[in-house]
RNA sequence: GCGCCCAUCGUCUAUCGGCCAGGACACCAGGUUUUCAUCCUGGUAAGCGGGGUUCGAUUCCCCGUGGGCGCGCCA
């Protein structure tokens, strides 16, 4: 038999991390056993389910290439199937009738006298005295249906076979179980996972920051890594493997290689392993990339490609994220942005001043490559008696501002020589301690 | 309160009774006789507590403790 599972993600506006992960672990385990991966949107608040905000969730998973198989089956349009559910479960003893608060009558379903039971892919046997568990609810007064209901009737319909989803469902999988039952379904096979949650412990929400897919997107996260990382927390492919294809990945998923504890999103690790993805990326990417951040910048409007590429050669290895294209203005403005911090550490010692006055006089002597910078500041460093290569930092302070960067010679020769020796001198003239 | 779920380095994880408890991120030290966000090497760092079962428990069972979830005419 075919497997079919189904992300069910109901539209608010922002697609949440912790539920890209449920969707990624279905697709996962759709492509590996060569099942069908399905969608649902769960529209029927229709407040907040507006058509961008379904074409947020669409952008979302197209974005990490989580191809749906099918129509995808819209919750909104399935009143009369969950009315005629409804319906038959009242005529078959299943569900009544009931004024619950002076609302008006709903339609209650009636929990089974006995024990429930479900066998959970991950963790085993699941019970529920039939004490402990109430009818509920599924239908409004106003006629709509709950829920439950609504993603039972429309599980049956789309012949799902696995219901893949986060572990704050389990106390709900008793009663659908029930309700597949009462409707004469045979219930499908159950896997909850654990939650991602927050430093706290709790939940990860909007409020930890970074809760949303766009998010990432927005900061410069490739999909692939974010794919790769999400899949990660949570699943191992039970050896080494970190970094993994889409295609290692599908053939290594399985549900038994699923942990169940919670698991703490880790920015740090995230931005490493998106750091080891831009690193492969073609030239031509990275530059389109980098390009798009630098359109978002007053300053960076306007680069030529001439001036734009060789930057991109030089600081792609060591981007990690392209947010931090940001930090490139000192490449193309006249005067950098001084790092206080490293100013003070950079150029406040004795003797700074006479070598970089002294550099400047030396960068005219020899050609303005990256050997010939070299050189230049070396011999510098001798006549002030400053230990072999101990000048680099003062020179990449007064050159860009900051204490980190590419390699010295090598951005300078980038620079050029006009603005390395005009930040020189304004170094010499204006930081020096 | 009642019920359910969960528990290995700071974090993500490996281990399916015998491990010097392995890897990764982060961190620290060193190297790439120049910086560095790349790269390489090394290091610090873990089995929540108490009972069992067993020749032997991180691993199996029980009880605590801690955290999470549920107990809606929300999804």
């Amino acid at each position: 038999m075919i497997q079919r599972v189904r992300f069910a993600p109901s539209p608010t506006g922002s697609v949440h991390i912790g539920n890209m992960r449920v969707a990624i672990f279905n697709w996962l385990f759709a492509r590996h056993a060569g099942g069908r991966f399905l969608l649902r949107i769960e529209d029927t608040d229709r407040e907040r389910s507006t058509p961008e905000a379904i074409e947020t969730l669409l952008a979302a998973l197209r974005w990490l290439e989580l191809d749906w198989d099918e129509e995808p089956m819209y919750q909104s349009d399935r009143a009369n199937a969950h009315a005629e559910a409804a319906e038959r479960l009242l005529a078959a003893g299943a569900a009544y009738r009931e004024d619950k608060g002076g609302k008006g009558e709903c339609v209650v379903f009636r929990m089974p006298d006995e024990d429930a039971v479900f066998h959970d892919e991950l963790k085993g046997e699941l019970r529920k005295k039939s004490e402990d568990m109430a009818d509920f609810v599924i239908v409004r007064s106003n006629g709509a249906p709950v829920f439950h209901l609504a993603n039972v009737v429309d599980d049956i319909a789309m012949k799902i076979t696995h219901v893949l989803r986060g572990d704050d469902h389990i106390e709900n999988t008793y009663r659908h179980v029930a309700l597949f039952r009462a409707l004469g379904a045979e219930p499908p096979r159950y896997a909850h996972f654990p939650m991602i949650v927050n430093r706290q412990g709790k939940p990860y929400s909007k409020r930890d920051g970074d809760a949303f897919v766009g998010d990432f997107r927005e900061k410069g996260f490739r999909p692939d890594a974010l794919f790769n990382y999400l899949a990660l927390l949570g699943w191992s492919p039970g050896d080494d493997r970190e970094k993994m294809t889409r295609a290692e990945m599908v053939e290594a998923f399985s549900l038994d290689r699923v942990k169940n504890s919670p698991a703490q999103m880790d920015l740090q690790k995230l931005t490493h392993l998106n750091g080891l993805y831009v690193a492969e990326m073609p030239a031509e990417e990275f530059r389109a990339q980098a390009r798009a951040v630098l359109a978002d910048c007053a300053w960076g409007r306007d680069i030529p490609e001439a001036a734009l590429t060789p930057v991109c050669e030089l600081m792609q290895s060591r981007t990690k994220v392209f947010s931090d294209v940001v930090d490139w203005r000192y490449f193309f403005d006249a005067m950098p942005t001084y790092d206080e911090k490293a100013v003070r550490k950079g150029l406040g010692k004795d003797g700074v001043r006479a070598a970089l006055t002294r550099l400047i006089a030396l960068l005219e002597q020899y050609p303005f490559d990256e050997a010939g910078i070299e050189k230049a500041i070396r011999e510098a460093e001798r006549e002030a008696g400053i230990r072999e290569g101990k000048l680099n930092f003062a020179v990449r302070v007064a050159t860009t501002g900051i204490a980190t960067g590419a390699g010295l010679y090598e951005t300078l020769a980038l620079l050029g020589k006009d603005k390395t020796v005009a930040r020189l001198r304004h170094a010499t003239e204006h930081l020096c301690g």
